[in-house]
DNA sequence: ATAAAATTGCCGAATGGACGGTGAATAATG
DNA sequence: CATTATTCACCGTCCATTCGGCAATTTTAT
């Protein structure tokens, strides 16, 4: 209990969506329990559903925020450099915090029993691949590259093994490199 | 209730994950509970228990399933020709069956609170990558090429986008030529 | 301005269902 | 008979969700 002991907050939801992922961060993609949440938010569990009125919500707002950030990091690429979406999705990787990985999980996890949770992420990425197919001639290029970098991401979320960090590094580069030559 | 009513088979364990399985592919990945695969093996729960002592060993019974197809497969690529093992996991995602999605949600479900249930994924991959990367000198080259086929795994299993039918097979093409020029 | 009324944000105990697992008894097998 | 395979009846836990109530806040009425 803080200094806000009485004190009522405008909004916890950002207090919850917090606790959240510092849960999975710390304990693990399947500690996400509402109960949790609410003790991490110290807050209790009716105040969690209250804000999220179920636990879909509130791993809907979770991958929500991971989208709103994923856009954020896209559009903090250089705005002349061609394919810019695609080199933003390589660099988001690149630079990726490894505390989204158990969020990932836990929200891949609760999408094994309810698909359609992952339908903002489906939108958001038929709208980068539309953008960058329409960057350039060469599609099957562009989009074996788009699949390398989909591949890098569940290779680091699943642990998979990868050839080393040096390997990996040169893969980035030439990735990079392929992204260069694309016309 | 089949033929074998009152038959004991030598070992349900095979009945059993083709139940889980069915389970998976008919009401997705989120419903093999012990309870339903025992009904579905038209057995009881203690008998599902017998043969898989933990709903973990059930789950990594189903893993090693499919990595053994997964080798089946992979045997069954011409011994003669360059990258075997490269060609082989290509291959295997153009031919794989829809089932296998489902029954791979439902272990990667269970790799969320358990990632130790993976380790015999990581293992055989861990061989394959290998085999692979000794096959050739461009070894960041080789390596592109399996993560896009990572990559096309999970757009499959996860439903997102790809552009279409139409350039899905371009771009297996293109991984068929970037395979043919690896030194 | 101020009392009354309604709304917001939250608490926390209770509910109920789902599910994994256990163990003693029983049937089949060789 | 001994071993193996399976049944049946429970147990305990975890966990999402419900619900009635309460204090703070805002709105409405006087």
């Amino acid at each position: 209990m803080t200094i806000q002991s009485k004190m009522q907050a405008k909004n916890a939801s950002p207090r919850i969506l917090g606790a959240a992922r510092a849960i999975a961060h710390r304990e693990g993609a399947g500690k996400i329990t509402i109960d949790a949440v609410a003790r991490e938010a110290d807050l209790s569990k009716g105040g969690v559903l209250y804000n999220f009125p179920t636990k879909r919500a509130l791993l809907a707002g979770l991958l929500d925020e991971m989208l709103a950030e994923h856009r954020e990091r896209l559009a903090s690429v250089p705005e002349d450099r061609r394919s810019r979406t695609l080199r933003g999705h390589l660099e988001a990787i690149v630079q990726a915090r490894a505390v989204d990985d158990d969020l990932s999980m836990a929200i891949l996890a609760a999408a094994a029993s309810d698909p359609r949770l992952l339908d903002p992420l489906r939108a958001e990425l038929t709208g980068d691949l539309e953008r960058i197919l329409s960057d350039t001639q060469d599609t099957p290029g562009a989009m074996v590259v788009v699949l390398a970098i989909q591949g890098l991401r569940f290779q680091k979320l699943l642990g998979l093994p990868d050839g080393g960090a040096d390997l990996r590094g040169r893969v980035i580069e030439q990735l990079r490199a392929m992204i260069n030559e694309l016309e």
